[in-house]
DNA sequence: TATGAATGAGACTTCATTCAT
DNA sequence: TATGAATGAAGTCTCATTCAT
């Protein structure tokens, strides 16, 4: 559900009552029930349906070129955070609760071991030699910036940050 | 108190209730409301503490080498997320609860002003050209490794980020 | 409908939802209601079929020798028993909700007097003296060991009991 | 709670809410949970208390002569009947949720035991052959005559049954 | 005749907070 | 300073019942 995603995302998991999603989405808190199991299965739909539209997208940032690739990567996860800061935060809101929520550990944990495996395809053919070590540098540095750009808001240079990181690794050299 | 800082590192902030908390600490629940006057009080209390516990260190850290200065920091973060996971897992949970906590948005923020600028001297001291970018690079880096880390638990190669770190930085041309 | 029979007395009244018996009826929740007003309209009729069933049988227990009449009652009782305790339980389940189930009360009452009657008749017929007592006292055995069969399940040694009672009721002198 | 007992005995246990209770006992609900940790441990307390009850007074119709002790055995059910009505129908009740309440079961069956082997004493000193299943129809008989009186209320004659039984059973030869 | 999405009242339970002692 | 019994609002969830189709 469209509503409770937003509401979730703005004000944090346990923050948001059933009452408050049922109430945005227009429903009633019964009908809610009909369709999850429980708020955590609710919780769960939204996570894995926000975790699996990444991956339609990859396909289509692929080029022959790895530093193209790139590009187009660093490109489409500023364009992310910018335009939907929501998304972000509450898949990492949602991995604090690793202790609560088992199945956002595995999910996320296979997710970093592929990302970081595209990652190191790509460094290990522009040339790197530690490709693992810089592949988990760039994730590292994506999910840094992400964050910052959640707590800082409009005050983080997010255009500064993007021109850095293209001309850092993606220009020949 | 000691004993709430390590309840609600581990369960979470809204997990964790006042009857627990005075129970790990061995008072009695009004007795909390005489130091704190809400939950929410006990909370700022615990963040301000964790926030200002890092200044203290940083002066030992420095040295006349920029590089061994960033080479000390990066050492002593990496301790720091071995060791005490709990403190940075709290602050950081906390970082999403702006809505909530504006202080903590306000905290945050000058804290990362200030190590930004930190390293921007240090990286002009080495020759950084772009020194800011450079500068909110690491710090970026380092957020996103504690965040990995976090995650991943003991999967992550913590020793082997570690040394790429000081070895790309750190080294001497 | 015997899907919400067996559910009923199997679970307990209040633990069977309209949801459990429609799906175990292989029907829909709403056709229910087109049948009977309410749970309580089904639960009567699911009683009121329950009680009249016993009717029927006793036409073929009967025998021109009083003793052989009281013998198949008794034989009769211990097969119902055993080989039907849900029927036996919901029954007696249900008079416990008088105060909800007027019609209960009713039907029982006008039931135990017609066994009691009977009751009376055959042991007049056998010379008894106090009759009516008598039937009452067998009526109240029944019942009570109907009660502890079911509490007791296989503990209970239910054929020791109807040997006693055949051999303290019906042999003759 | 005595409030408790009474409104469960009274309209059965799971029509009887916890809001219910805490009115008609003149406290909060929240109150409630700091003596129970959930409405079915209230139950079990409730339970417990009122089979512990009757032991007490079994010491005090013990006599010499089995046949007084008998007789004031029964006297004793018959004043508990028309007595304590809720108290009896509240234990019968609750045998039947068996499924529910393992412990039910298991304190009912102990308790059953030991009165069957108390009348077989009793029932042996007095000359009876299979003294063990004449004590349990006793058993049955005390059981089954709750059981109706609790149906019947008014029009069940106790008086009546309660001459007979000791006629029948404590008269000299 | 048949469905099942939708409702809303009400159940159990938790918990931050207060206050008499 | 210290306690913990007491409160009440709010949260999650269930379920009998209705109604458009």
């Amino acid at each position: 559900m469209d509503a409770a995603f937003k509401l979730i995302a703005k004000n944090g998991y346990e923050a948001t009552s059933i009452a408050m999603i049922a109430a945005a989405a227009g429903v009633s808190k019964g009908l809610l029930y009909n369709y999850f199991e429980s708020k955590e299965e609710l919780e769960k739909a939204l996570v894995s349906g926000a975790m699996e539209e990444g991956d339609n997208l990859m396909g289509e940032l692929m080029d022959s070129d790895p530093r193209i690739t790139l590009k187009n990567i660093f490109k489409w996860f500023f364009t992310e955070i910018r335009e939907r800061p929501d998304h972000w935060k509450l898949i990492t809101e949602l991995t604090f609760k690793i202790e609560k929520f088992d199945f956002v550990h595995d999910i996320v944990a296979a997710k970093m071991t592929e990302y970081v495996g595209f990652f190191e395809a790509l460094l290990t053919e522009m040339g790197y030699k530690e490709a693992n070590s810089e592949a988990r540098l760039i994730s590292a540095i994506l999910d840094g910036i992400g964050f910052h750009a959640l707590m800082m808001m409009d005050d983080y240079p997010l255009a500064q940050m993007e021109n850095y990181l293209i001309t850092k690794y993606c220009n020949a050299e």
